[in-house]
DNA sequence: CTCTAGCCTCTAACATGCCAGCTGGGAAGA
DNA sequence: TCTTCCCAGCTGGCATGTTAGAGGCTAGAG
């Protein structure tokens, strides 16, 4: 939680993809960067270099001399980051049912008994953080850097359809038995059905998505 | 002012990192701003730019208040990007397999015609070039947009330790094998098949990467 | 000869001023 | 009233001056 050592840039950024993921700014909304130099206190410096990082990750869109706006949510980058996230996560899945250490276990185990806790008590804030966690410790404790790194750019896009998605209350008791799924295939060291079952987990997400982009055009772009 | 396509950090973007995946700036070694600054004609602004978007992508390290050097190539980081980049691939050749169009098999075709005939002529250069089409066929015929910026940054690294593995010149002859096996499983709409195909070809490069390393460790850092 | 402390240099980070291009609105003419 | 064109006011891109901190080098002490 100490953010000590943060440069300026690096808060602005910090501070901008929050109001991004959180719906706080939202997409096609133009960015003051005048106000945002006078509310934190810094010059235009970092927030420019702060802005044109989040262009690279496409959070948001530069158009030369002309604005600097919260990217468009669109349905085929949404479809293609689930693609994507579903062609690593499996496999990150078969990997750890063949060498995710005994700690790695433990902290599974340690987060699915926590995902029931939540469950049980209805907690969907909760529940979600410890969803997010599931996967994270998959990547973390197979030292697996850069694919976490994709993956949570990833989820950075996806997070802000989540946003509006705000799965239905039955669904956490859903994704709760997909993961106890997987974690009892990496348990059993069986690689195939780890991966079948992570395959499984997401695509019961996509297929959320899917519904409710067909129920909601209005929200995306494309 | 002269014409204007694109911006001076695009520039000296495109300068830096073509001086990189060369290896004319070697691994380790310090970026002069000043010096960029001087032969290319603009400020320190769009050099710092730049540097920073390099740094993004991790093919430079910015030490603050101290300097700025090209990335040192480190096995671990290979062997998670090729884990990555398997992943992916494999996906990919089995979404070609289900529903590539009938352009993107012609070009398919084509693009193995032409690695045949580069295998003839004992072409490695040209081999290479028709190598990474090959995959990117496969990525812009399914409209895979972000698959293939994710696999471009992932081969800009794997780009500099092929430099340094300069594959023998029977490599190419497996290679042209292993696209052949992939193409025609795709041709006969075949997931598996091609998905398999795709995971042979590529542990294949794994595999000549791990020898590599074994053969020359003082080329990385870990 | 070795180790250490302090200065000196070189760097990235940041502030600020200027410039050029795009847009939108208003004025002028049909 | 509608259309067209010009200008003013935004915006991002760029240049340059300033600041602060990290590291190396040297000199002095043990």
């Amino acid at each position: 939680m100490g953010e000590r050592v943060s440069s300026k840039a690096d808060h602005v950024y910090g501070e901008l993809k929050e109001a991004i993921l959180t719906g706080a700014l939202e997409p096609g909304e133009p960015i003051d960067k005048l106000a945002l130099c006078e509310r934190l206190g810094v010059s235009r410096f970092p927030v420019s270099a702060a802005v044109s990082r989040l262009a690279f990750e496409r959070l948001v869109v530069i158009e030369p001399q002309h604005g600097s706006f919260v990217s468009r949510i669109s349905v085929e980058d949404v479809r293609e980051r689930l693609f994507i996230r579903t062609a690593l996560e499996c496999e990150i899945a078969a990997e750890a049912a063949l060498r995710l250490s005994r700690e790695g276990r433990a902290a599974l185990a340690g987060n699915m008994a926590r995902e029931r806790e939540a469950v049980e008590a209805v907690d969907r804030q909760k529940f979600y953080e410890l969803d997010v966690e599931f996967h994270q410790i998959l990547t973390s404790h197979l030292g697996l850097r850069h694919s976490g790194e994709v993956l949570d750019g990833l989820r950075a896009h996806l997070e802000r359809v989540r946003r509006l998605l705000m799965a239905p209350a039955g669904r956490i008791r859903v994704t709760l038995n997909d993961h106890q799924a997987v974690f009892s295939a990496i348990e059993a060291e069986d690689t195939v059905r780890a991966r079948s079952a992570m395959a499984d987990h997401l695509a019961g997400t996509t297929e959320q998505f899917e519904t409710f982009a067909r129920e909601r055009p209005e929200l995306f772009s494309a």
